[in-house]
DNA sequence: GTAGGGTTAG
């Protein structure tokens, strides 16, 4: 009994405060205290009973002043400057205030006056002074705040050393943080985590894995947060390996296990592809929350497995906007646009309200369909509905307006952005240039770099078809070699075909041929297919037949090839190799990819297809073709069959010239729509001759202009002419 | 600390 009375009183004597039997009543009245006024009448009461220089009480008014949620801070200072000795804890106290006030500045000078009054910071002090920190006054002095750490000897605490990694990371000076973390004596997890999550944040996941890993050389034990980021590291490396090393952390109980945790552990799983494994942990939940549904159906989109996505979709007890994005986003990228819209209708008519992700799915599914009234109408809904219009959201709209053909509006789009990313600027630059506006593009370029943002590969793309797209040759040649020696960027196999386009739709088809034999790269079916297109333009057969084979060798089942060399063959008379090739084709079951094409007519989007009678106004669409083409003849117009092997041949030869895809989609428009309304179509394969004199002769004859995005460009018809100047 | 987004040659 005697011992344990002395140390409760040893106790007391340490914490510097009296027992509470016998604290003022006054000072535990603050304790409960809750409002600004209730502290003020026990602070009038102590200045009365004149227990107002109380040190405890002190430090107690101070404390609620600059800590509580309705604390006072300028009462605080008030009672601050009256005090001829604050002493350190009411220091730190006041900047923790100025901190929480999100004035950091007031909390450095408030630091540095306690310097000049001779004060010495302690452990308090530098966590207290960064927490408030934003990332200008952090970049302004950390650093020299840094120099005080050390100059006092704080480094070694966990908290001014966790305090200091996050202040270096607050500035985006990720090196430094993680200096400052290997060169801390007692790095604690938390400071670990907050670098993880930091090397997370910028994508540096492979940072993160190493970091994690060298946590455990240094036997630092993880904590559950750790896990979660390293698996959500894992996920975007599609690192199974390391992911299922976490999963057996969390079995061996190292950490305690939660729903954030498991979530974590499904979502790494289904990005690795091992769906078995998530679904396994999935259904063992005893709790699963949206995350856990969602992660599950964007497992399987991942995957293209929409329909099993659908599935677990529909089971959801509860959804929201994620969850209806990652399914609608599912169905676009597995081309199923349709079905995106009809899921999106379907959102629309629950009390889940779309974001901006959603708006990105949808106008990216727009821009596929080249439906412009749907884009137009989306881009309505945004502003009626203040969705945040963000960067990404803008840039999908450039997209959508280009994709649509409509590069007024791309543009116009373009100029009123005050922030501008390298996809903003790779995205208008590709889109002048499929539109057949190179040089703009070429010019946008360079203003990309006046404004020092950097192009990537993909810029790069944009950059050399503006030059293919407007025979800029010799300009294109220059951009391929600038790319390595202006920006170290290799070239890859798309930039080479590029080059290869670039060349062979000049002519320059030995050329081409040579930059293929030369590339330091394996060619593919792509870059042989460039060269193949430029012997199709510029009617080389020989070379054709050379290169078809060459693609064939890699890819034997490219239908669209052996269509053009069977017409090769029988432009060359070469009847045995016609006929053996066809037999090839028979019995390999080679099919070609049928052409078709897309209109939108009052926010519907109908597909016709070639030799399509499945549409319900087909009767009417026969019609207007048989007039169209008395029409056109009238106007000088003979149908261009005659040279099949030199056409397109992607396209059904069986299915007469007269029926292509292009054709009856603009008999429909023409039907559709009132005069002078521009007819936009998108098409799967590349338009073939005889359907762009027909559109060129309809721009003119019916003066309407007609918009074809063809596999692989724009064609503007208007006044009888082709923007692609004939060259495509 | 866990789920969904924009640019790519033929």
């Amino acid at each position: 009994m005697f011992t344990k009375l002395k140390q409760m009183a040893t106790i007391a004597c340490t914490a510097s405060k009296p027992l509470s039997s016998t604290t003022h009543p006054l000072i535990s009245l603050l304790e409960i205290c809750e409002s600004m006024d209730q502290l003020q009448q026990i602070h009038c009461r102590a200045i009365k009973t004149g227990l107002a220089a109380n040190p405890v009480l002190q430090n107690r008014v101070m404390a609620f002043c600059c800590t509580h949620e309705c604390g006072d801070l300028k009462y605080a200072r008030h009672l601050f400057d009256e005090m001829p000795e604050p002493n350190l804890f009411i220091w730190n106290t006041m900047i923790r205030g100025y901190s929480r006030l999100d004035s950091p500045e007031l909390g450095v000078s408030l630091y540095l006056e306690m310097l000049r009054r001779g004060v010495k910071p302690d452990n308090y002090s530098f966590p207290f002074l960064f927490k408030g920190f934003t990332r200008d006054i952090a970049l302004q002095c950390g650093r020299e705040l840094h120099g005080h750490v050390l100059k006092h000897g704080l480094l070694s605490n966990v908290f001014v050393h966790t305090a200091l990694v996050q202040m270096y990371l607050l500035c985006g000076l990720l090196d430094t943080a993680r200096g400052v973390l290997d060169a801390g004596s007692k790095a604690d997890v938390i400071a670990w985590n907050m670098m993880i999550a930091a090397y997370n944040k910028v994508g540096k996941f492979e940072e993160s894995r190493r970091l994690f890993l060298g946590m455990e050389e240094k036997q630092v034990l993880p904590t559950t947060v750790t896990l979660v980021l390293i698996l959500s590291a894992c996920s975007k490396l599609k690192d199974f390996k390391t992911g299922k090393h976490v999963h057996s952390c969390v079995n061996n109980c190292k950490v305690e296990s939660n729903l954030v945790l498991e979530n974590a552990l499904i979502d790494m799983y289904a990005a690795c592809g091992e769906m078995d494994s998530a679904l396994g942990i999935f259904r063992n939940m005893n709790n699963k929350d949206i995350i856990s549904w969602t992660t599950i159906v964007s497992g399987f989109t991942n995957l293209g497995e929409i329909d099993v996505a659908r599935n677990y979709f529909d089971q959801m007890p509860e959804k929201d906007c994620v969850s209806w994005t990652a399914m609608i986003d599912g169905y676009l990228h597995t081309n199923r646009f349709k079905e995106a819209f009809d899921l999106f209708r379907h959102m629309q008519a629950t009390s889940v309200k779309p974001d901006e992700f959603t708006m990105v799915s949808i106008l990216t599914a727009c821009a596929q369909l080249g439906a412009l009234e749907l884009g137009e109408w989306i881009k309505t809904y945004i502003d009626k509905n203040k969705i945040n219009n963000d960067a990404f959201v803008r840039n999908a709209l450039i997209d959508m307006y280009f994709k649509c053909g409509n590069v007024d509006k791309a543009e116009r789009v373009f100029r009123e952005m005050h922030q501008r990313d390298k996809f903003t600027w790779t995205t208008i630059i590709v889109g002048l240039a499929v539109n057949g506006h190179g040089e703009k593009a070429l010019d946008i370029f360079s203003k990309m770099l006046e404004a020092s943002i950097l192009p990537d590969d993909v810029t790069y793309i944009g950059v050399l078809s503006a030059c293919t797209h407007t025979g800029m040759v010799d300009k294109g040649r220059e951009f391929f070699l600038s790319m390595t020696t202006q920006h170290g960027i290799e070239p890859n196999i798309t930039h080479y075909g590029c080059l290869v386009d670039l060349l062979a739709r000049a002519g320059r088809l030995k050329e081409a041929h040579e930059v293929i034999k030369n590339m330091p790269i394996e060619p593919n079916s792509i870059v042989w297919g460039a060269l193949l297109a430029g012997c199709r333009v510029h009617r080389e057969a020989n070379m054709a037949e050379m290169v078809a084979k060459q693609i064939l060798e890699l890819e034997p089942e490219n239908g669209a090839v052996y269509v053009l060399l069977c017409n090769i063959y029988a432009a060359c008379k070469r009847w045995n190799d016609l006929r053996d090739l066809r037999q090839m084709m028979m019995d390999k079951g080679i099919k070609k990819i049928p052409g078709c094409s897309l209109i939108e007519m009052n926010g519907t989007v109908h597909e016709f297809v070639a030799g399509d009678r499945s549409h319900p106004q087909t009767k009417e669409i026969d019609v207007k073709l048989e007039k169209m083409t008395q029409d056109l003849k009238f106007a000088g117009y003979s149908p261009d069959i005659s040279k099949v092997f030199l056409d397109i041949a992607e396209e059904d030869k069986e299915n007469s010239v007269f029926r292509h895809s292009e054709k009856l989609a603009i008999a429909f428009g023409l039907i559709n729509s009132p005069p002078g309304v521009t007819i936009r179509i998108v098409k799967n394969l590349r338009m073939c001759l005889d359907c762009h004199s027909v559109a060129k002769l309809i721009s003119k004859v019916y003066d309407r202009e007609v918009i074809v995005r063809d596999r692989t460009r724009f064609h503007h018809f208007k006044h009888g002419l082709c923007s692609c100047k004939d060259y495509w």
